[in-house]
DNA sequence: GTCTATAGATGGATAGAC
DNA sequence: GTCTATCCATCTATAGAC
């Protein structure tokens, strides 16, 4: 009910996938493999705002300005449209190209171009991040994707501070630091949209760096 | 279409509203221990397991041992029974009655003490808490609950730090310090089962209590 | 490739007997 | 308070015409 529709079209028609069903091929052609892709367009937008369970194949195709029987002409059922999407859309390439920040030991900064850096990957998969967010541990499909993308995410943090930090400060420090970050952007994700920095995520930067940058004498071990 | 019209008398069921009798059956089985508890059970269990939309209330039914009719004579709406489930075993009371935890200064085991406390409590909330988290921007009436646990879950570490710290470090500092380890909290919350403080719980609290800890002239000011 | 029509099942919800 | 029987809407999925 919320109105998060916003971008992310990610259709190549350039169509608002909402109604006016475009029945022209774009390009002349057999305007046969432009369907497949609204029809994902709507799947995955109505998928991420309304959930799976709650979106029937009927708004899809409504949505998509198609009819039903044209659904499942390219998808056996209704849970191969979440398969292909996680698939073909899924969070696997989203942040594959993140680079671990070079910034020669200043680890607030460094955390801080990791999560832009993040931030910017996601907005682009947003909708489908809503989805394995949404649906881990009730859609059986999701929920690998959902244990990558945490993995994923803890280890561009734990790299990050470990290229940062190298051998100026201990593990557990390190292991500590990292895995308080990675909540924080854990958060900011589950928070949609993701509209560049957070405040939240600008003052755990700076509480991690603190932390980091601490002497471990100064006060007792981190746990291990 | 034909046995319709068979009987015709009137019975007028006068009983006496007061529900007196307790209904429990001598032999334990599924007797009548009171029907509309059996309703809610199953529905928060299998709300919690697969979600709201995806439940029927014909598996509600089959799961209470009771017949789908009889959940409407409780409930007008299937959304009556989420309705009742939030309002009567909500979050709301479950992080009331948080203490704030005095430790003189030790904000690493202020807040480990913080995190025990709460993870006690939505122990025993945790289907429903389940729920909240799942279905907030699908279910509307899950909207409310899930802003007021995250601002009961931020409010009180914010009211642990300035208990903890008091005038001996900045405003900003203890601001961040709340955020950063409210996302841990939340971050446990979402990883079901509870059981007691994690290890990421813990490290946490170490890099706030050593970001707290750090003279703000160490370093760069924290965001404000 | 896309449509019309429909099957087959299940969903939420109601009426009324006991 | 609980049950039997039923209605109507909607859902997934299939068959077959063009």
């Amino acid at each position: 009910m919320s109105a998060r529709d916003r971008g992310q079209g990610g259709a190549p028609t350039g169509r608002d996938p909402g109604r006016s069903a475009p029945l022209t091929s774009p390009f002349g052609g057999k305007g046969a493999r432009d369907s497949r892709t609204l029809i994902l367009d709507s799947a995955q937008r109505l998928f991420a705002e309304f959930g799976y369970s709650a979106t029937s194949t009927m708004r899809i195709a409504e949505a998509a300005g198609v009819t039903r029987t044209l659904i499942f002409h390219y998808f056996p059922t209704k849970q191969a449209i979440l398969a292909a999407l996680l698939d073909e859309r899924g969070l696997r390439d989203a942040l594959a190209d993140v680079d671990v920040p070079q910034t020669h030991g200043d680890l607030q900064a460094a955390l801080l171009m990791l999560a832009e850096q993040i931030h910017h990957r996601l907005q682009l998969s947003e909708q489908v991040l809503q989805i394995v967010l949404h649906e881990r541990s009730c859609q059986p499909l999701t929920e690998r994707p959902y244990v990558e993308f945490m993995e994923r995410l803890e280890s561009l943090v734990q790299d990050t501070v470990a290229e940062t930090l190298g051998d100026r400060t201990t593990k557990a420090t390190m292991q500590a630091t990292a895995s308080t970050f990675a909540a924080v952007l854990l958060r900011d994700a589950l928070q949609a949209p993701l509209t560049g920095i957070s405040r939240d995520c600008e003052q755990s930067a700076y509480v991690c760096a603190c932390a980091a940058g601490t002497d471990p004498s100064w006060t007792r071990e981190p746990p291990t």
